[in-house]
DNA sequence: CTTGTGAGCATTTTT
DNA sequence: TGCTCACAAG
């Protein structure tokens, strides 16, 4: 085989020849022929390789895509579909690399720029902006992010009289993860309801009103919701001329992270290739951890079934991240798991060293080892960045991070309160968006609220003036605003007015300028938020214009708002401080797991159903698997419910996590820190040098 | 009609 | 705690 390949290659060194047998399978499945060949569409049957942890995935991933340019494919009819920017940023980074050391034969590098690559969400975007015209949609439309979307659904809600019943009608972000959840498993109101909401039974025709008049609402503002991105993309290819057409643009599709795609994605890509001709997905059943938002484990389980024949599967097994004995501990994890493509990830990393078990006595004393065992190892020359720690939520690492600020330690957090989220951030977007799209009433009915003065009612009349568009001068003399307010209101609308037409950034440093003066009146904590406004405008720059900006934000946040203390330069070393979802993919040589306990893992949120149970397994699975030679999970034996630890300590006695059975317990190393006191009985002399108080009693009254 | 205040309640993971 | 909602004062 090797022999073979070279010789191809004209005597250059084999390209693959760092691949194993199963990796190399699954790059040059269907594509191994002559250069050329690789056009025919008969050759190329759909592929689904799944790849346990650390098996090489993204690697095998990057080799198959160099593989199909080298063959002659043209670079800009493969889709990448990755889960994150960043993954889709180095995989792009690999191809071309890869190409460039295969340069030999033909100039390959240079040629090899992925144009296509991204989330679903960021190029179904791209491709309903290019396609805006044939689907009868506004190519200039805004989209709305989870908070956006809330927010709309609240007005709704409020508008058709849902909320005052009496009864209490379901909250905006219930109404949200309702509608949500109905779109991206491609099920009814019905079933949704019975399966994941069945305390919101009761409602079913009011939400069905709600989601019309939502839609509706939607439609009127050309706003679309993340949901709205997949939602619009399956229905387009779902016409048969154009999905033929962007079927046939899209000669090879490749999907990283299969397992973690919905129906509604998966409908997309069977839309697009309905024979899996150039089809390649790839995936991990056993990191499945998105059901969440719809994720379906039966996309990767039943991937090979949607073809005749059957999709090739081949399976990466060999792991070349962790140490046998982690990848030991781990398989253990996953083996209990009700249903999976059974596999048995191998490594043959030797190491004496087992995973810990450390029990500690609560949160602080949780917080006082990791800082301790951080600095050991930095010590031992593993930088800290080459070092995480994991938790199942955001609020676990707090007490963490008041101890790495107090002692100096530089971190950086992964996951919990994005910077999109803060107040002031929205209202600063907002007031460009209403700008940029006078449609988008969400947009300008927050903004038009921070005029002082200016209330909901008054929003509300101004909104059902100005109609679809502000035209020049329009908002200025707006008569709806009443004379209290009116110099506020025409610093406001000259603010708007010339950010519409000025030159970008210019326009948006503007609307932080005005949006300064609004701070210091309605947030106490002005300063620190107006640094978040900076950054803001620093990354605004970056974008040739409002619609990028507003677009990529919206799609690829920013991972830190700067109120989490210490945002280190990015050439300083730093620990890495992260909640297991946001670790997906990623690999450290030392990882500390916080909080292994029941009620923290599996999250008490959800554990109620089998299916959620086998989740949080999985997520236990994830988060042991992305370290290369050190593991430790932290058992405090008690952990504060309430969310303010200093205060009221209302806490629980934890148990170890279900998902590490007594018979687990000999792949690990159980420690306890501190050490426990040596007992006085150890001592003999201990009684004699201990003070005598009862003596002194005695002598009180001699 | 806006804005301030107090009571009540929920509480994860993310494109 | 921190957010939402209802209510009352200006």
């Amino acid at each position: 085989m090797e022999i073979l390949l070279n010789g191809t290659r004209g005597g250059a060194v084999d390209p693959l020849a760092q691949l194993n047998d199963a990796q190399r399978a699954a790059v040059t499945f269907g594509i191994t022929e002559a250069p050329g060949s690789v056009d025919g569409d008969s050759m190329h049957p759909p592929l689904l390789v799944i790849a346990g942890a650390g098996s090489g995935k993204t690697s095998t991933l990057a080799h198959r895509v160099a593989q199909l340019i080298a063959q002659g494919a043209d670079p800009a009819r493969i889709l990448l579909l990755t889960f994150s920017r960043r993954a889709a940023n180095e995989m792009s980074q690999r191809v071309e690399r890869l190409l460039t050391r295969r340069g030999g034969t033909r100039s390959l590098a240079g040629m090899s720029t992925l144009a296509w690559s991204g989330t679903f969400h960021a190029v179904g975007a791209r491709l309903l902006r290019e396609y805006a015209g044939r689907i009868g949609l506004d190519a200039a439309f805004t989209i709305h992010d989870r908070q956006d979307s809330a927010d709309l659904m609240n007005l709704v809600r409020h508008g058709l009289g849902c909320s005052a019943k009496g009864k209490r009608f379901p909250l905006k972000g219930t109404c949200l993860a309702i509608y949500s959840a109905v779109i991206n498993t491609q099920a009814t109101l019905g079933e949704v309801l019975q399966s994941s909401f069945p305390w919101c039974s009761e409602w079913t025709s009011d939400l069905q009103r709600l989601f019309l008049a939502y839609v509706e609402s939607k439609q009127a503002q050309q706003v679309l919701d993340y949901d709205d991105l997949l939602l619009y993309w399956a229905q387009m290819v779902g016409e048969p001329e154009i999905g033929r057409e962007i079927g046939e643009r899209f000669r090879y599709v490749l999907v990283d992270e299969y397992q973690d795609t919905n129906r509604l994605q998966a409908a997309i890509l069977l839309a697009m290739k309905p024979a899996g001709h150039g089809l390649t997905v790839v995936g991990d059943d056993a990191q499945s951890i998105y059901a969440f938002r719809g994720a379906c484990v039966r996309n990767i389980l039943d991937f090979p079934d949607h073809f005749d024949p059957p999709a090739k599967r081949v399976t990466l097994q060999r792991n070349y991240r962790s140490t046998q004995p982690i990848l030991a501990a781990a398989n253990q994890v996953i083996a209990a798991a009700t249903e999976r493509f059974t596999k048995e990830l191998w490594s043959d990393r030797a190491s004496s060293e087992k995973p810990k078990l450390v029990t500690v006595h609560d949160d602080t004393g949780q917080a006082l080892y990791v800082v301790e065992q951080t600095l050991a190892r930095r010590e031992a020359g593993i930088k800290l960045k080459a070092q995480a720690v994991l938790f199942r939520t955001a609020q676990h690492s707090v007490r963490l991070e008041l101890e790495l600020t107090r002692r100096n330690i530089p971190f950086v957090k992964y996951g919990g309160l994005r910077f999109l989220e803060a107040a002031h951030v929205k209202d600063v977007l907002a007031i460009l968006r209403w700008g940029q799209n006078p449609r988008d009433r969400l947009a300008g009915f927050r903004a038009m609220q921070l005029v002082p003065g200016i209330g909901p009612k008054t929003a509300d009349r101004v909104l059902a003036r100005v109609g679809t568009a502000h035209p020049a001068g329009a908002l200025l003399g707006e008569a709806a605003v009443p004379e209290a307010a009116r110099a506020a209101w025409i610093d406001f609308a000259t603010v708007i007015e010339a950010s519409a037409s000025s030159p970008w950034p210019a326009a948006f440093e503007r609307i932080c300028g005005w949006y300064q003066a609004q701070m210091e009146r309605l947030h106490e904590d002005a300063p620190i938020r107006q640094a978040d406004i900076e950054q803001l405008a620093r990354i605004a720059v970056t974008y040739a214009n409002a619609e990028r900006f507003l677009t990529e934000l919206t799609l690829d946040p920013p991972d830190a708002s700067s109120d989490q203390a210490g945002t280190p330069l990015l050439d300083e070393d730093y620990l890495i401080l992260s909640t297991i979802h946001s670790a997906k993919g990623q690999e450290w040589t030392a990882v500390t797991v916080l909080n292994a306990v029941d009620g923290c893992i599996p999250s008490d949120l959800a554990s109620g159903s089998t299916v959620e149970i086998e989740e949080e397994r999985r997520l236990l699975y994830v988060a042991m698997t992305r370290a290369r030679e050190h593991l430790e999970l932290m058992l405090p034996q008690r952990f504060y419910v309430s969310h303010q630890p200093g205060f009221c300590d209302r806490h629980v006695y934890a148990g170890r996590t279900r998902f590490i059975a007594n018979a687990l317990l000999a792949h690990f190393e159980q420690i306890s820190w501190p050490p426990p006191p040596a007992a006085p009985t150890a001592n003999p002399d201990a009684r004699q040098q201990a003070i005598d108080l009862a003596a002194r009693m005695r002598a009180m009254w001699k």
